[in-house]
DNA sequence: ATTGCAACTTAACACTGTCAAGATACTGTG
DNA sequence: CACAGTATCTTGACAGTGTTAAGTTGCAAT
């Protein structure tokens, strides 16, 4: 009544902001980084008021817990896809491959999985679970590989060491620390790293066994 | 003239606020993390007023990677005393519990230096040398190990491979990921974890080579 | 002693997250 | 169909942020 009602289509009650929302977050989200993703630039992307987003969300942490959610699914998913086929030899290899790529694709979305942003004691039940799903899928493949039952320590140990291992790898290639000579691929380095590994292996096995 | 100047001892030219800044800027960090460093809150603790930091640090980018900078070199200097001493059997195992324990006692430094805030494009020389230091740490204590020269590509490997490792177990930790079931020391979550790759590595030799 | 310059302050701009209170329009009940 | 209820969005504001231009202050050296 006092001001024109924005005129055209639907002004009040967008419907599906809580949806919209999340998506255009995801967008800017890669865009700007997850610390300078704004809430009032999100909704003003939306053409639609600040305030208008703490009907869905109940702040900008809640958000965030929600993309990091979705990351984590996503990412559960992907990895699904290589306990059913491929050799055992390679799984450990394209595991990783797929895990990087993920990253890869979702750099900003990635640190925010991983990044300070969540805290741990403001960690909704969703987002611990999502993470533990992504985890299971590590486990569910060295379970196989390594013909042991899944909550065997050893199938802990070398779940543990890998996700070290490749979160590791991934943080520092997506942190740009490690300067890429020219242009060697993410499945090259994924190898010479697991070659790396055999190599200190073999030396420890060398020192302990004293020949 | 105008307003009381203070009354009391040093109002105007603090002397060393450079220095003062970068001690309680690293008090701060780890009270309230790295996202929450506050400018002004830095300066009103120093009873200083916020335009006064911009006389010692271009921006609030610049002081955190002066921190960071700190930090590495820090890290860099704790892992120094591996290669002097130990046996070389417990040198990796050493160097990663030096490496856990710095970010242990500094975690939101450690999560500022390879986080999110510290842009690769705006990254100032004395941080990438600072960095670049702390990882020739590890690489000299691997060439040492395998007893080759440490600009080997197997030194190479073995020294991206092992970084991947500690930093993404480091980052897993202080991130909470892996629940800590009651009391497990880092040395015991450091010898499992290699003992993992251990597993991981005797059942790949025993893929490779068909029986 | 005066000048020059570095250190610090004042005041402001353009942002940010967040909330209480009001306006709007969809939804289910009579 | 009308009316009440409620979820949804807006208005307006508060407190806080990084940052800068212009002004003050006081040490240091000529």
């Amino acid at each position: 009544m006092r001001s024109n009602p924005k005129s055209s289509h639907r002004s009040y009650h967008v419907g599906n902001l809580s949806a919209q929302l999340l998506i255009t977050a995801r967008r800017m989200l890669e865009e700007v980084g997850s610390n300078k993703l704004s809430m009032r630039a999100l909704c003003s992307a939306l053409h639609v008021t600040p305030a208008a987003a703490y009907h869905h969300f109940t702040n900008r942490a809640d958000l965030l817990a929600q993309l990091a959610t979705e990351g984590f699914l996503e990412l559960a998913e992907a990895l699904s896809e290589v306990s059913t086929t491929l050799a055992a030899e390679k799984k450990i290899h394209t595991f990783c491959l797929i895990y990087l790529d993920f990253a890869r694709r979702n750099p900003a979305l990635y640190q925010l999985m991983f990044g300070p942003e969540l805290t741990a004691d403001t960690m909704p039940e969703q987002l611990h679970t999502a993470r533990q799903l992504a985890f299971s899928k590590l486990e569910i493949m060295l379970a196989d590989l390594l013909n042991r039952p899944i909550d065997s320590i050893e199938v802990r140990n070398a779940s543990l060491a890998s996700w070290s291992y490749i979160h590791g790898l991934t943080a520092l290639l997506l942190h740009e620390v490690l300067q890429r000579p020219s242009e060697v691929s993410d499945q090259r380095i994924i190898e010479r790293t697991l070659a790396g590994f055999e190599v200190l292996f073999k030396a420890h096995a060398a020192s302990t066994e004293p020949m």
